[in-house]
DNA sequence: GCTGAAAGGAGTTTTCT
DNA sequence: AGAAAACTCCTTTCAGC
């Protein structure tokens, strides 16, 4: 039903690019049995699509100074100060994620630091001033892993 | 103190290429005044070092089919259960990401579904029969925004 | 929408400093 | 460590189907 635009050469791009932004199209085309200029042709369209969102280099957070991470529910003294919030979230460098979400916080957002130290600082110089109610902080002591989605969006018929 | 091996052409070539995997590195060594075949070198280090964790696209979760997304802090019934509840959560594709943290919960993932059903099937017959003693799940309706952390390792001296 | 070819660039290796 | 050069391979475009 959904993408209707979309079909399983997509998916077999999408699948061999999704885990290394650089491999050769070259090399993905002779994997799909097509030319270079069919995959560039495909991979534009999926950007144009906003299907692909662009591509990033990872990096190991520890390995550049980050040594402490943690995500904070924030919980918010009224609704109406959902969108300055998140503005003057954005503002503070170490604050990499944020979601609006249901349950137990108003927000909840990522937080890299350089170490425990440093992420009270953040905690009370940066994100107490914003005029929260209260927040509460969970600190990932150990990230157990972390991958991606299986891509399979083509309705197989019985 | 830290990261006596990196330099300033290292953050440089960081800062150029985390945002865009596909930039050509000819590119990034005529911004940064060497040749090519140095940046080659320079992120086959960087890579060597595991600073540099690999590439990626970026896939719009949506346009894939998986209009949900959620965070589910787990409660175990022991601690002794730390590493077969991780094991088996990674077996699950919608477990994107997990982490042992400090605080409310034992154990919080990143989950996404294809649409609110399916986090509800997810969490019932996925999550629950590895015995956890408590979940609690945090919608997130809203991706307020997402970027990266600043790059800079380089002590400046005073 | 894809192919194939052509032209211009880029990636990678080697050699030298 | 990096430069320069050489070689290989890739990207991008376009005519043609």
């Amino acid at each position: 039903m959904a993408h209707h635009e979309l079909d399983e050469l997509d998916e077999k791009i999408l699948r061999m690019i999704v885990d290394n932004a650089r491999i050769p199209f070259l090399e993905v085309a002779r994997a799909c049995g097509v030319s270079g200029a069919a995959i560039h042709q495909r991979v534009q369209k999926l950007t144009g699509l906003g299907v692909v969102k662009g591509s990033e280099f990872l990096l190991d957070a520890e390995k550049i100074g980050y040594e402490t991470c943690a995500y904070v529910g924030i919980f918010l003294t009224s609704p109406s100060t959902f969108e300055y919030v998140v503005k003057e979230l954005e503002k503070i460098p170490e604050v990499v994620e944020c979601y609006y979400t249901t349950g137990q916080y108003d927000v909840l957002i990522k937080v890299f630091a350089k170490n425990n130290k440093d992420l009270l600082r953040i905690i009370h110089t940066e994100l107490q001033p914003l005029g929260l109610s209260r927040t509460e902080t969970l600190i990932c002591f150990k990230e157990g892993f972390r991958k991606k989605l299986p891509i399979q969006f083509i309705e197989k018929e019985a």
